[in-house]
DNA sequence: CTCCAACGTTGGCGATACCCACGTTACACG
DNA sequence: CGTGTAACGTGGGTATCGCCAACGTTGGAG
């Protein structure tokens, strides 16, 4: 059954959409040259670096998107906190937990709505997020070591349009 | 303490590298454009659109790469399949588990080194991972959809480049 | 005044990715 | 021919990440 009506030297079935062999070998291939795949694989490297080059700091990539949306958005709230940089309420408390164990920010209830906590950045703060910047750079940059500047440019915007895809 | 020496309208520092703020204002966005940002972002998406896709048939994206791989490497031991697909040993035996169950693949003692086990895919395994190719290919295409193909192309090339930049 | 919505917090779940320890088996070296 | 080293499959355990459910508190709309 299903003998090989054409036996060739190379193990080739040209057509065959229906049934078995529908590719010819390279499954394995073709499944790591998927963009999920790819994706995950670069995400995972990327998010290697970072923690590694903050991990000195006590410091994860949350706390220094937390803290850079605290530098920006003022005194603030703890859930447009999350909403702006996309953590859960519930990883957001302990989050700012860690960054107010180490004086760089404070948390004071807000007079105006006293359900809200009112997060404000302290100067040791200030002082943190440019360091933490400085070794999130060098980690990017060597996450994008394989590509020239004008590539990495490139990367990023597309980058950016795909992320931006789900609205 | 540390007033506001110069109360403006705006709240522009235009340069002062070693003190605080180095940055205008939008720590938040210099986050937000971090490769790594990005990059956990993007494969957070695509993760999300592989797994429902594949939800479907009760299968996850490891499945489809360790499908894949037992496909093309004929009877392969786990260690290889392991070290090929980049899945921990613990992790594969949990998902040959699954695969086996369904009887898309068979672990059979190696006669050759019993240490080991040969593992092949079966007939039933060929039909679903030609199903599970189509699905991902499908919410890959989903994933890039922001993208022109030509852009595509050059993204995955990228990646790809991003991603060997660990050897 | 009453009801609904938002806030912060706690607890928990599921998936991913590791790492270690064990018994079994193969192999190389003395 | 022993003997030790290493690889194999497996189970147990840990840490992180993203998410959801519930609850008491508070604000605001009707």
């Amino acid at each position: 059954m299903a003998a090989e009506p054409k036996a060739r030297t190379a193990p080739a079935a040209p057509e065959a959409p229906p049934s078995p062999s529908p590719s010819p070998e390279p499954a394995l291939a073709r499944v790591q040259a998927l963009p999920s795949w790819l994706l995950n694989r670069a995400s995972a490297r990327g998010r290697r670096l970072v923690t590694e080059a903050l991990a000195r700091d006590g410091m994860r990539m949350a706390h220094h998107a937390v803290l850079s949306a605290v530098a920006d958005l003022g005194p603030v709230a703890q859930a447009e906190l999350g909403r702006t940089t996309g953590f859960d309420p519930k990883d957001m408390v302990g989050l700012l937990n860690d960054l107010q164990a180490q004086d760089l920010v404070s948390r004071a209830p807000d007079p105006a709505d006293r359900r809200k906590n009112a997060i404000t950045i302290t100067p040791a703060g200030r002082r943190r997020l440019a360091k933490l910047a400085e070794l999130g750079d060098e980690a990017n940059e060597a996450l994008l070591a394989p590509l020239t500047p004008a590539e990495r440019t490139l990367f990023v915007a597309l980058l950016t349009r795909v992320v931006e895809g789900d609205d």
